[in-house]
RNA sequence: GCCAUUGUAGCUCAGAGGUAGAGCACUUCCUUGGUAAGGAAGAGGUCAUGAGUUCAAGUCUCAUCAAUGGCUCCA
């Protein structure tokens, strides 16, 4: 038989016959291994551990802890269900079932038949026992007419389709006990691995992403090798619930909705509207110390801006309908966008490049017709305000701007102890730089502006090819809140197309016209979803700085409510907010419902701080701090906010 | 917008054809209590909205609105 060279992950280079297999590489090394592996890296492709190589290869083998692994996991499992349900309800045709990020879903044709979750354990139940008949993941090569054959005679006219858009002699099936799929695989040796099986939810999802055709049950699931592992999972799954923010927005008092105001209107409560208000006196001063000049716009804007910019024709007929004057009729649409504003802000008057840069921050509340399937608390919705800002530059002054507004950026995430986060670039498709708006010259320059700037600072940014706006590159920063997961937060694009479109011109030193290069930017995104991410990233216990009550007085009996209220002037002329809990309730029940509202600290005072002016401090979270004088306690606080905020 | 599920007190939820229930929150009283729930009483609801079936509708039917989970979309 010939020899094979096997080079391994550690470096080493064995010697097999042709035809070995990941697993029986895995038993050469260790039983322990072979019982784990799931799939083999054959060359960087993913394949079965049960796929024989026939020539030299470097081979990694892949386990639980590799997110291929994983991902084989799960693939596998979607085939467990789907044979599950074709048992369970015969007749289902199958469309596709892939792994994703965290487990896998399978999309079925159940003809009439509904799903409901009272259904997952009944299927968990016989995923279960399936799995532990530790059935073979079996791979066969078809040609495409068989592979049509097969399912033709089946009647899902769903694979059907898919067959016939793959090429002859690149189809191969998978059978596994019952269950025949189309697929390319790889699957895991056998049932076997998969110990822990969750159903997590029922959906409509259509037919290869198209509403126009027929909408299929879309089944998620989870699985794992261990029991441990699914009921952390659970545990996760339990603790990000805790967490969100239209739950926690409720119980803090943050924002609400109305029905008679209408969906995706978020009403911003007293507590939500000055926490907000405390982000925003945040950020403008920060960005009046780099240079920016506010500048307020209304509401509404006649149709004809609209044209200008280009967005009436991209969006009118997805916008909201437009307002019409009762006598002249004419039509003005709710402001999605700030930067046409903006735009003509820049150009009442001329400008010489001396003026530049020109930087223009609004608050500014725009209005975008959502789909109401959209719709999603704080985090996508009708209304909403960015903390826009538009800056006008020469095309040589873009990275000293970059790097300007990535200052800002840093300096929020800072302060919101932001520490985890992701930066993406994204730039041109090489492949097809003709549907670009702008010079060739000036996208190179801008591209590389911006990456010199995330390297300058020491950023690791993922770049990514093609996800460029047609109009200019941009940089978008992701952030991951506490449970891992992404949110899109702040992003800074740069735009050669409006000033275009708005013919924006400023007199260089040549005595001639040029055109400025336009950024938007906007380092929190939005207020809405940025104080939704800001709940749930820190589970409603916001910064010392930013929380709505920073401490609440708490007398033990009414004998002490003279002195709590001397407490409290107290601290509020050293800008302190608090507030005393005067009820006539028991120290520990006051406790409990101000732990319950997440007041960072709760200021106990009876006999003995009143005779020495001193309070009894507790921690949030943390429990008892011991005693210390009022003043000491406010310079304490303060001087931590100062940290904070790098003052 | 599409599919599924849901809508009962400020909050969390029970009630499934026969005049509306609990806990928490709220008000009053008793209690004056030292680091996560003291006791009692009281008040609070067009059962999302509108139509229908029925002697009788939170409860059954339909429509509308809204929320939730997905799908499609996102300047």
């Amino acid at each position: 038989m010939d020899k094979i060279n096997i080079s391994l992950p550690d470096g080493s280079i064995r010697s097999y016959d042709a035809g070995v297999t990941g697993l029986d590489i895995a038993r050469s090394i260790s039983e322990g291994l072979a019982r784990n592996v799931l799939a083999a890296k054959v060359d960087e492709m993913v394949w079965d551990a049960t796929r024989p190589i026939l020539r030299d290869a470097s081979v990694t083998l892949l386990t639980w802890n590799d997110s291929e692994g994983k991902a084989t996991l799960w693939h596998s499992s979607a085939h467990l269900m789907a044979e599950a349900i074709e048992q369970l309800y015969p007749g289902a045709k199958f469309g596709i079932g892939p792994d994703i990020e965290t487990g896998f879903y399978y999309d079925i044709d159940l003809g009439e038949r509904v799903i409901s979750d009272e259904d997952f354990p009944l299927i968990e139940q016989r995923m279960k026992e399936l799995a532990s008949q530790k059935q073979a993941y079996l791979r066969r090569e078809v040609s495409k007419a068989d592979a049509l054959d097969f399912f033709g005679k089946k009647g899902d006219e769903y694979k059907l389709e898919l067959i016939q858009d793959l090429e002859d002699g690149q189809i191969s099936f998978y059978e596994s006990g019952s269950f025949t799929d189309l697929c390319r695989g790889p699957h895991l040796p056998d049932t076997s691995f998969i110990k822990a099986v969750k159903i997590l939810s029922v959906a409509g999802a259509y037919w290869r992403g198209d509403e126009k055709r027929k909408q299929l049950t879309r089944l998620y699931g989870v699985t794992f090798p261990k029991q441990k592992e699914l009921d952390d999972y659970l545990l996760m799954l339990e603790e990000a619930k805790k967490r969100d923010h239209r739950k926690l927005g409720k119980e803090l008092e943050i924002f609400t909705f109305s029905q008679r105001v209408g969906s995706g209107l978020p009403l911003w409560l007293p507590k939500g509207a000055d926490l907000r208000e405390r982000l925003e006196t945040f950020l403008k001063k920060e960005q009046r110390k780099a240079g920016y000049q506010q500048v307020i716009t209304p509401h509404i804007g006649n149709v004809n801006l609209y044209k200008t910019s280009g967005h009436y024709e991209k969006y009118g007929a997805d916008s909201f309908r437009p307002i019409t004057t009762p006598q002249e009729g004419e039509e003005f649409f709710l402001k999605p966008m700030n930067c046409p504003h903006h735009c003509e802000i820049f150009s009442h008057k001329p400008h010489s490049y001396r003026d530049l840069p020109i930087r223009y921050a609004e608050f500014g509340t725009v209005y975008r017709y959502e789909q109401s399937g959209e719709l999603h608390g704080l985090t996508r919705v009708r209304g909403f305000t960015q903390d826009d800002a538009h800056i006008f530059c020469t095309p040589e002054q873009v990275k000293d701007e970059f790097k300007g507004v990535m200052d800002i950026v840093m300096k929020i995430f800072k302060a919101l102890d932001f520490n985890d986060y992701i930066v993406q670039i994204s730039t041109r498709d090489p492949k097809n730089q003709s549907k670009y708006i702008g010079s060739e010259a000036n996208w190179e320059k801008a591209e590389r502006a911006i990456m010199e700037v995330a390297e300058e600072r020491g950023l690791e940014a993922i770049v990514v090819p093609g996800e460029a706006a047609f109009y200019g590159p941009k940089m978008d920063f992701m952030v991951r809140d506490a449970l891992g997961r992404k949110w899109q937060l702040g992003t800074i694009q740069v735009d050669y197309n409006l000033p275009e479109r708005f013919e924006l011109e400023y007199v260089g030193a040549d005595n001639e016209k040029h055109r400025p290069v336009m950024i938007h930017r906007a380092p929190f995104g939005s207020m809405e979803r940025f104080v939704a991410v800001l709940i749930e990233h820190c589970a409603g216990k916001f910064p010392l700085w930013l929380v709505p009550e920073q401490a609440i007085i708490l007398p033990i009996s009414d004998k002490y409510n003279d002195y709590a209220e001397k407490v409290l002037s107290l601290l509020q002329n050293s800008d302190i907010r608090a507030s005393i809990d005067n009820r006539n309730e028991k120290t520990g029940k006051k406790i409990r419902d101000a732990e319950l509202k997440r007041v960072p600290f709760m200021l106990i005072v009876g006999e003995k701080e009143a005779s020495e002016g001193s309070v009894s401090v507790r921690k949030q979270g943390e429990g008892d701090l011991g005693t210390e004088t009022v003043g000491a306690f406010a310079e304490r606080i303060n001087q931590e906010i100062r940290t904070m905020l790098g003052e």
